[in-house]
RNA sequence: GGGGCGUUAGCUCAGUCGGUAGAGCAGUUGGCUUUUAACCAAUUGGUCGUGCGUUCGAGUCGCACACGCCCCA
């Protein structure tokens, strides 16, 4: 089998002669088509229009798009998200214009220019007075009521995802207004947009393992981001006092329903502000997009409802644990010795060099977190598993710190920064040591950033909020594949 | 990493007890030509994911592999 014809069938061959035919005749793939209308904007203002009135006004309008739909003398084009029936009656043409209506196949984009009028019932409709074929499409489509529903295809093949599925369409859409939202959202509030290395020598701001890569000049391994955070907040040393960045961080990880090697993060740093601030910010932003999605602070999610109207739930890492966990007092948090204890009990396991907080956060992750439905803001997560986080000022066993949980995934995750340079330095040094024990996870010591410190960072609090799975929320979507146009997928194998 | 399910025509799917492959849509030919999942008539289309095995005989049973989806870790 040769490259070209390895999956050809007969409904391309029988395809592939038409354009034979045409590249014989003409240019087969002519460009320089004004289309000078839109199926949107004609629909909207002469719909309501009677087919008397529009016969009266006479609208002439030239259109392109991709034939979706054949009835007889009727086909209909795809242009843009909308559509537009077209009355093309190859009686009515003559030689060879009447035979290329004939050979006309869905998927085929058609401009054709006419007079818009009214069908016998009632639809808006252009009759073509001429056409040109723009493009012979070579392949079929798939099933005209079915769609493509193959979900193996669908994200292989997204273009076909796109062309057939409307609501694959409309959540792509989505998307795209989502992310023009947030801009707009933090520039009303001052925020500057900024973008940072995504090519990083030392690997920072989340315990995450890199991508790695080489720099041929400089003779360097790099890694790929697994956050901006580092670079962010030096900016803030710098000055910039309210930042953000809106882009891509890669982490070599699984793939899952709520996992892709790349995703979409907005991290935003606010001087003079503490956590509890963006909190606040937080529910104000998920209350907007919820309006500007969907035109309401409600919204369904896998079959669970939200009001982004009403306060998120404000519950400590204990608290929750103590609720879920059936734990009486807090005695149970008191020493290492106790958690691990509460861990055996609960079936959690763990390592037995972890630190207390890190044991905490297990059973925290294991037996909470996916509970928690409604929306939850989780403080007063243990130092040791927020290296770059403020330790609170009444208990230095904690940060002040929080997660937002919705539908049991994890959406944000914030608090306020840590700009004491002598102890960024002592928590990177315990970072470098469970590095040294062989947590692949655990982050590297950045002198530079330590440097930037020791220049002095005002106080200042930050965010992260994973786009992907706030698209996921606002357009009810069940993998995070639904919201990537090109999820990464295993390599087929050649089978030859 | 473990378990479950799936892979049959271009697409969406049937396929019974293991007996030699079916439908709808799309396509082709003709008709109709203001239709609405257009209609009428005729008709083409298959390495049943890949490989091995059991069997007189495998889409169907077994094993392995590939890819996908779901659940668990």
């Amino acid at each position: 089998m040769t490259e070209d014809n390895h999956d050809e069938n007969k409904l391309i061959v029988q395809r592939r002669e038409k354009l034979t035919a045409i590249r014989a005749q003409r240019v087969a793939f002519p460009n320089g088509f004004v289309k000078e209308h839109s199926s949107a904007v004609l629909t909207q203002q002469y719909e309501s229009k009677t087919k008397e009135e529009l016969e009266e006004l006479a609208i002439g309008a030239t259109l392109a798009g991709r034939i979706i739909r054949m009835r007889g003398p009727f086909i209909v084009i795809q242009d843009g998200n909308a559509q537009m029936q077209i009355y093309i009656n190859n009686k009515s043409f003559t030689g060879e214009q009447a035979e290329q209506i004939k050979s006309f196949d869905l998927g085929d984009i058609i401009g054709v220019h006419g007079e818009l009028f009214k069908t016998g019932k009632g639809e808006l409709t252009l009759r073509a007075a001429s056409f040109e074929l723009l493009t012979k499409s070579l392949r079929p489509l798939p099933d005209k009521h079915k769609g493509l529903t193959d979900t193996e295809m669908r994200y292989r093949q997204r273009y076909v995802d796109l062309i057939v599925n409307e609501q694959s369409r409309n959540i792509f859409q989505t998307r795209s207004r989502i992310m023009r939202f947030i801009r707009q959202y933090f520039e009303s509030l001052d925020f500057m947009e900024v973008e940072t290395p995504m090519m990083q020598v030392i690997p920072g701001g989340a315990t995450a393992r890199p991508f790695i890569t080489h720099h041929n000049a400089l003779d360097q391994d790099m890694y790929l981001r697994v956050a901006p955070e580092l670079f962010l907040k030096r900016l803030v040393v710098g000055g910039f006092d309210r930042v953000f960045e809106l882009n891509r961080n890669f982490r070599n990880e699984g793939l899952s329903t709520r996992h892709n090697p790349e995703f979409t993060m907005l991290e935003f740093y606010q001087a003079y502000a503490r956590y509890q601030d963006l909190m606040d910010l937080t529910e104000d932003l998920f209350r907007k997009i919820a309006i500007e999605v969907g035109g309401s602070s409600k919204l369904s999610y896998q079959g669970s409802e939200y009001d982004f109207a009403q306060p998120f739930a404000r519950l400590s890492v204990t608290d929750l644990i103590k609720q879920h966990c059936a734990v009486e007092d807090d005695s149970a948090f008191a020493s290492t010795e106790s958690v691990a204890a509460l861990a055996n009990s609960l079936d959690v396991h763990f390592d037995d060099a972890w630190p207390k907080g890190k044991i905490l956060m297990e059973i925290f992750d294991q037996k909470v977190e996916d509970k928690l439905d409604q929306p939850t803001f989780i403080t007063e997560y243990p130092i040791e598993v927020s290296p770059l986080a403020r330790r609170n000022e009444e208990n230095p066993e904690i940060t002040d710190r929080f997660e937002l949980i919705i539908g049991g995934r994890e959406l944000a995750n914030g608090f306020s920064e840590l700009n004491d340079p002598e102890d960024q330095a002592e928590r990177f040094k315990e970072q470098v040591a469970q590095k040294d024990s062989g947590d692949s996870e655990a982050m590297h010591f950045d002198h530079d950033y330590v440097t930037a410190l020791e220049y002095g960072m005002p106080p200042t609090a930050g965010e992260g909020i994973g786009i992907d799975r706030l698209v996921m929320l606002f357009t009810d979507s069940a993998s995070i594949k639904d919201v990537l146009l090109f999820p990464h997928m295993r390599l087929q194998q050649d089978q030859d």
